[in-house]
DNA sequence: CAGATTGGTCAGTCTAGCTTACTATATAGT
DNA sequence: ACTATATAGTAAGCTAGACTGACCAATCTG
């Protein structure tokens, strides 16, 4: 929440253009490869999907959403052949999910089109200041994170 | 789209962790404050409206969403008082959506909320680091600007 | 082994998007 | 001056994706 025309630009609407525009290069790419039938929720999916798999609950918890919601999305992806279950072998009640071929050629898709992002941005800035930027991130992520870890 | 655990988590996934934190900020002070009609979509209403008011297309576009949606978000923040919409005097088929005095009160709110927070990130960095970032930021939100002025 | 916790589903609701279709006013091109 | 087109906004109806609450089955714990 800020102003868009005036001096001075506060760092939520700095991060928020900056984001944004990630996120639109993506979808981009994603529909210049072929995959129109994914939303930005699929997104917050794959975001989270450690290699190897992780259950519904897990990837919930980690997305900020429901089990419920995150079955949803997982369900419709599935279904698109981007994710498969299997049952978890030490847990009758759970399954995993976990990335099919067509998911991971998916990812890779996305993981291009951010890196292709960054170069140009890195030709934009220099590389040292893009160095500082992602840099600088990390620590705030580290940050965050450690907060959300202690906090709740 | 990146992975979260392993090594080089990309610059998409750095952004999208600050930009929610400061999401989750805004959030957290307004509800503090009593401001607990909002959700996030109302969010994009203020964010993109000047002093002085707008038009409802052009918050829609400055939104990216469609007219139809934006004059649903307002109409609901109109009945909670946040806005108001007056007659555009030079078009008749018009009318300027703005702030009201609450609505004013709130968005000071939020902006403190992120001043509060961005305090906060330069503790952790220091004031060095978090000046080049803001400008990094700066510079990359202009070319961004720029691009999409000249992409469509 | 009884009771609490955890993984997941089912059913129902709400919000915030979308499209298509329409009215009223404004602007442009003869 | 008059028609044609463009623009501001509303209306109606649909869908995706979020939520809560209730529930079942498996697991863990005292």
């Amino acid at each position: 929440m800020a102003q868009t025309q005036p001096q001075e630009r506060l760092i939520g609407a700095l991060l928020r253009i900056a984001f944004q525009a990630t996120v639109e290069r993506v979808r981009e790419r994603l529909a210049d490869a072929g995959y129109t039938d994914l939303t930005m929720a699929h997104f917050s999916v794959f975001q989270h999907l450690p290699p190897g798999g992780a259950r519904v609950t897990t990837l919930a918890m980690k997305a900020q959403i429901t089990k419920q919601s995150m079955s949803a999305l997982v369900e419709h992806l599935e279904r698109q052949g981007y994710l498969e279950r299997r049952p978890d072998p030490g847990d009758r009640r759970a399954s995993v999910v976990d990335l099919t071929a067509r998911g991971e050629a998916l990812v890779q898709v996305a993981r291009g089109a951010i890196e292709e992002l960054e170069r140009e941005w890195a030709e934009h800035l220099g590389d040292e200041r893009m160095e500082q930027l992602r840099s600088t991130l990390r620590d705030l992520a580290r940050l965050i994170e450690q907060q959300q870890g202690t906090a709740p």
